[in-house]
DNA sequence: GTTTAAAGTGATCACTTGATCATTAAAGCA
DNA sequence: TGCTTTAATGATCAAGTGATCACTTTAAAC
């Protein structure tokens, strides 16, 4: 390509009978998000302004009449990304004790994974971590919070161990609710991080995982709590 | 900053008393490389040639005459990263039945975190799978095969279970290994990537993560197995 | 001390990239 | 239909950014 950038300027002749569409601010200011969304979990935040405008039909300089900056286009994407995807109910489930533990934690994972188990949203979780971005640390916080915590407290209740004092579980307990954590989330890097794992469907493993965690588990806390 | 590219050149009058450090060809390149590995564990493969020669004190141009592209530099980076830390006596370790099985899981994983949970490795490893780079699934592969496989046939020989014919194990069967292995590198991830986690020691937690899944992992097994 | 091979540098090129702004043109309203 | 509002654009700026190359300097060989 040996074009100067002020030659390329003067070949723009012939118009290529455009039409510019002219949306109201809310549905453009959506349709930005929702490609940006799936733009930088394919390249990472590092892709353009310029591209991801191309891939809108839309002007580059249009994305700074909706964005003040690049910076703030991302900052939307993560919004979008983490804050859409909890579900209370989780938590209900969790510590419904009519149904066996067996049944509450196969069912939320299959559910958790359903829900997260997606391209855009492993890839920017992945990317955001990279960057430093706190987004995700506060959502590391919910996992553990309310869910892993949860968990631990619903492991002692089944299997005969004290009840924490005010939800107070020890470390080496959540680290181990944290490793069924982390092997069922594992599979998702596995799959769109690093493209190994061709399968769609990870319910029989998630399905192994939470049944060989339960056999094992509770003799192990059992140890640590003395 | 008003200073117009051709004035800032100008205005370098009094020189700084520099003395070049002259060092031979593999001296050179091996500080490059180092640096290079420091460089964009830190910032990711986005990072600077002009800001990584600062950090070497030496002049941008220089890394072109020992590298003849960025992209080189990050090639070696890869190689120096993943090529340089696995230890084949794993690969003994796990396979050697004088020992108990717990012990050798054990061991294995108290080492390989000991060789692999390392800010610059675990970093790398990680913007690797982002820009698609096929090194880390070659590693994924020798985890898979020279690991989790040998994993499998241990727990079958524990574990009195039929040995597989020619060593292949079920899909469902390495699932429950690779969730063994997630759970622990999810540690890392957590500490690294997320910075989440500020205790250096996991190995309170993965032991507790071996015991518990040596604890439940037979009967899942036994159920897989028919 | 001189010579000289090659390590090292500064200036510069060609291109990229986020951001700005004067101008253009759709759509709603009278 | 003409008027007004504001969504949308193209050209352009300024600061990077990887790469190149003619020239400079160092340290080992003689």
């Amino acid at each position: 390509m040996s074009l100067t950038r002020k030659s390329k300027r003067k070949a723009g002749n012939f118009t290529p009978a455009k039409k510019r569409t002219r949306l109201s601010r809310e549905q453009r200011e959506q349709q930005i998000v929702e490609e940006a969304v799936r733009y930088f979990a394919e390249v990472g935040f590092g892709g353009q302004t310029r591209e991801l405008a191309r891939r809108l039909g839309i002007s580059q300089s249009l994305l700074f009449r909706y964005f003040p900056s690049k910076d703030a286009i991302v900052e939307r994407v993560y919004e979008e990304v983490y804050l859409r995807r909890w579900k209370p109910e989780w938590e209900d489930l969790l510590q419904d004790r009519s149904l066996p533990l067996s049944d509450r934690l196969t069912d939320f994972y299959l559910d958790y994974t359903r829900t997260i188990f997606e391209y855009e949203w492993v890839r920017i979780l992945i990317f955001s971590g990279i960057k430093g971005v706190t987004s995700y640390q506060k959502y590391l916080g919910l996992i553990r919070n309310r869910i892993l915590k949860r968990i631990c407290i619903e492991l002692r209740a089944t299997y005969g161990l004290p009840a924490p004092v005010k939800n107070n579980v020890t470390q080496r307990e959540l680290d181990l609710a944290w490793s069924l954590h982390g092997g069922i989330f594992y599979m998702a890097i596995r799959k769109y991080i690093y493209g190994v794992e061709k399968r769609g469907n990870f319910d029989p493993a998630i399905k192994d995982t939470v049944a060989s965690f339960l056999n094992g588990a509770p003799k192990t806390l059992k140890s640590i709590l003395k």
